[in-house]
RNA sequence: CGCGGGGUAGAGCAGUGGUAGCUCGUCGGGCUCAUAACCCGGAGGUCGUAAGUUCAAAUCUUGCCCCCGCUACCA
């Protein structure tokens, strides 16, 4: 037997100083999406997303909450499992920056790094606010050299501090992106050539003395080590990378493994360039592709974020609208790679038009016609005649390679776009059919039996490429429709002509419509906190 | 200032040289299997702006205006 092909895929690790809301649920759902169809294609998965535990602010976070900066973390990692739990993302491992196998990496990684010269020790300069403990860059003074939080003044201070040497990585890096053009999709890598690589990048600043809450590196124990890289190796500890079980490494971290890590716009610069740096510096591979998606924006295009106070928590919309409304949405409606945003009017329109009127009105009448017409059981296929049913079946055949071409490309809004064309096939066919009138007369019976069961295909190969995105809806048409077990996989999608004597199981309707004027009532007040304008 | 992206029907978007397209909304018609759903048709755009290249430009070149993002160790 062939060997299964290996793919793996992770999310960011997401900083642990607050409660989740519905922005990072939006990268969650879309790689989620991708590590299933991944999986429906018989791909061997490892989809991996985590926390990032460390740092200052978590620490002044736990002070403020009254408790240690471990207890604090430990409740946030609760809450993004249980949130992740409920959004049924499918990770196979979730990773902490807290987690003794990733400590241990990241001392290891440190110490081989600084023995090879790879990292020095050096002087960080920046400017201190005293009161405060903390440095910050020039851009993000205040007026007059004062501080952004306090607006006490500033000053010039030296730190010790030790860094990576990623001048000397430049060469090899540009190389690197020269030949891989499809390294980061989208156009997004100029311009950190641009910005950060052709000014000349500095070296980075990898290890901090003003706070403790962090990994402390063996060689120097008052520094601990400071972000990107603590947070970066999540994607190597998880793995076991140089620990005492490194079988799952070398298992995804080969050379033939098809590896894909998410990372939104605000982080490009250290997935784009320091990542790599630091993957050439161990000697490892290279990711085949970062993907940077966009942002989650409310209606006026402001940033989704709890200070603003406009972003909602996905509890909410999943209780009311169900999983994988919410779930569609994000996929369909944002365009991934873009930024997107998340209105009452849009949110509803889409869910109306595609889930309600176009795939579980599908199911509904077709399964109402099936009772009607045939006592609820599927037609035996045969060799179809009328012209209108050898087309929709070529049609089906074209928009499920659309479907395939936009999935392997992780293009999953046009992948959706695609699945829910197909599914529309089957309501404009039923009206050329008009299988009403073919009931009517002896003559037409035949035809009338072909319709039916083009329908039920139509239904069948939909519900398994909307699989990956309705997790629960489409599984749930697929048993109303009773179809056998292994003509639900991906495997036998293009098996047609089986479902023959099936006996359907009609049941409630897939998603209730949603009313236009209470529900945008209703979601104005979840984004804004208050009645939003009627649209 | 610099860099990246963008300005196309009421809204949201496709469209990199050859009679302007999609979804929603809107208007009109049809059907009745279906969740007032579904199907068909119409109206609606001088494709930000000015100039240039070309037989031909939304599509290439240049200038200008406007919007969004990034600008360094900050998730």
């Amino acid at each position: 037997m062939e060997k299964k092909k290996t793919f793996y895929i992770s999310t960011p690790i997401y900083y642990a100083s607050a409660n989740l809301h519905i922005g990072h649920s939006y990268c969650e759902i879309i790689t989620d999406s991708i590590a299933r169809y991944k999986r429906e294609r018989g791909y061997d998965v490892f989809f991996l997303t985590g926390a990032d535990e460390h740092g200052e602010k978590i620490a002044k976070n736990a002070e403020l909450a009254g408790k240690s900066p471990q207890t604090f973390v430990d409740e946030i990692a609760n809450n993004f499992k249980s949130t992740w739990g409920k959004l049924k993302i499918s990770n196979d491992d979730f990773i902490r920056t807290t987690d003794p196998r990733h400590v241990a990496l990241v001392k290891k990684v440190f110490t081989k790094l600084y023995n090879q010269g790879d990292i020095y020790k050096g002087k960080y300069q920046g400017w201190y606010c005293t009161p405060d403990e903390s440095f910050w860059t020039e851009s993000q003074l205040g007026p007059n050299h004062t501080c952004p939080e306090c607006g006490r003044p500033v000053q010039l201070k030296d730190e010790e501090a030790y860094f990576l040497n990623v001048k000397k990585y430049i060469p090899q890096l540009l190389k690197f992106y020269d030949e891989h053009p499809g390294f980061v999709p989208g156009g997004k890598l100029n311009e950190m050539i641009n910005t950060f690589i052709k000014p000349g990048l500095e070296d980075l600043c990898i290890t901090r003395t003003t706070f403790d809450w962090g990994i402390p590196i063996d060689q120097d124990p008052k520094h601990v080590v400071y972000v990107w890289i603590d947070a970066l190796l999540n994607y190597l500890s998880a793995l076991g990378f140089l620990s005492d079980d490194d079988s799952k490494f070398k298992k995804y971290w080969s050379k033939d493994t098809e590896i894909v890590q998410f990372a939104g716009r605000e982080i490009n610069r250290f997935h784009t360039i320091y990542w790599p740096i630091l993957l050439f510096a161990l000697n490892l591979r290279i990711p085949d592709t970062i993907f940077i998606h966009g942002l989650l924006l409310t209606r006026s295009g402001v940033k989704l974020s709890k200070s603003l106070g406009n972003a909602p928590s996905p509890l909410p919309l999943i209780d009311r609208y169900s999983l994988d409304a919410l779930r569609y949405y994000m996929v369909r409606e944002v365009p991934i790679g873009d930024d997107g945003s998340f209105t009452p009017k849009q949110f509803i329109e889409r869910i109306n038009n595609d889930l309600v009127n176009n795939y579980g009105n599908l199911l509904n009448r077709s399964l109402s016609m099936i009772k009607k017409y045939y006592d609820g059981v599927v037609p035996v296929y045969v060799e179809p005649k009328g012209e209108l049913t050898r087309k929709i079946y070529q049609d089906i055949n074209l928009y499920l390679k659309e479907y395939e071409l936009q999935m392997d490309a992780y293009n999953i809004t046009k992948g959706a776009d695609a699945a829910m064309k197909l599914i529309n096939l089957g309501n404009k066919y039923i009206e050329d059919q008009a299988p009403w009138t073919l009931a009517k007369s002896e003559n037409t019976k035949a035809e009338l039996a072909e319709t039916i069961y083009a329908l039920c295909e139509v239904l069948r190969i939909g519900s398994i490429i909307l699989r990956p995105f309705l997790v629960e809806k489409a599984p749930e048409a697929l048993k109303q429709l009773n179809v056998p077990p292994e003509l639900t996989k991906y495997d036998s999608i293009r098996e047609i002509g089986k479902l023959g004597g099936v006996i359907t199981n009609k049941g409630e309707q897939l998603f209730p419509r949603l009313d236009r004027e209470v529900e945008t009532k209703f979601l104005a007040e979840l984004i804004d906190g208050r009645p939003g304008e009627k649209e």
